[in-house]
DNA sequence: CTGACTGCAAATAGTTTGCATGACG
DNA sequence: CGTCATGCAAACTATTTGCAGTCAG
């Protein structure tokens, strides 16, 4: 389950943001890639629809719906900054293909136990963690296979 | 347990790189530090002991440390690209003070279970995961609670 | 000696800011 | 209609590349 356009623009308005075309196209942009995807990525498939948009926005756009909780970032892919459209659910992890891109999330990380032995053995408070796996997807890894 | 100078050096002679000061310099700085270092965080402490030195050896230094596995990134602590040295066990992962930038290592994540599970659910091929806990070492949290 | 290494300068990439114009509500 | 948002240009930061001189082995 994801945040739809409809409930992303929803909880701009509760918050006082305008909606704009711009806004509306860099939000479908993440909604509807699998992947994750950096700026430059999705101001790519944003001109496609509208080629006078700035890259500028892209940025105050992301920008914005990080503020709002309504993207993540993910880190494991390569690139530092690339973005997806966060699932509601509160505490997740992400599964990232290599190859292709694709996402995939998962819960339940079942970290509460390491986390309170290392609380214990070095006296942190930890407060979070940063959990991504890497992998092959299905189709990714019988690709190379058939290759 | 670290590397040492030494063993760094060692490395490095082996794959037939030149030992130099500069590269010495940046190999202390780093060993010396218990934060994870940014290329410029490293400059300026290299830059102490040699000022001649310039940014771009750190960045062509850090690039074969990390083609030798010498230093590892960490992520969860802010800045994308800072670096460590790294542990020669094979395995680990890092316990960050977000405070301070004191980094912890640990092993033993067991997350092969979760990767199991994952594996099962998803039918992708895991060959890894980013793991690094973000919390207040025991200092940091003590200096607040007085402030 | 000689090829690898360094430091400079310049090129490139990624991101942010200032400002005049435009459009959502 | 007022204010917030946009797009341009320019500023900034981070990183890479080309090249001539230098030095470790």
């Amino acid at each position: 389950m994801v945040y739809t356009e409809k409930r992303t623009i929803q909880k701009l308005r509760k918050h006082g943001f305008k909606i704009t075309p711009q806004r509306r196209l860099v939000i479908n942009a993440i909604i509807n890639s699998r992947e994750h995807l950096t700026p430059v990525a999705i101001y790519e498939r944003v001109y496609r629809e509208n080629p006078s948009i700035g890259l500028v926005t892209i940025y105050r756009t992301i920008e914005m719906l990080e503020g709002l909780g309504l993207i993540c970032e993910t880190h494991a892919g390569g690139s530092c900054r690339s973005y997806l459209i966060r699932r509601p659910s509160e505490h997740h992890h992400h599964l990232i293909c290599s190859d292709c891109g694709r996402v995939v999330d998962f819960t339940n990380c079942n970290l509460e136990k390491l986390e309170r032995r290392l609380t214990k053995e070095t006296r942190f408070k930890i407060n979070g963690h940063l959990l991504e796996f890497l992998g092959q997807c299905r189709r990714c890894s019988k690709r190379v296979m058939v290759k």
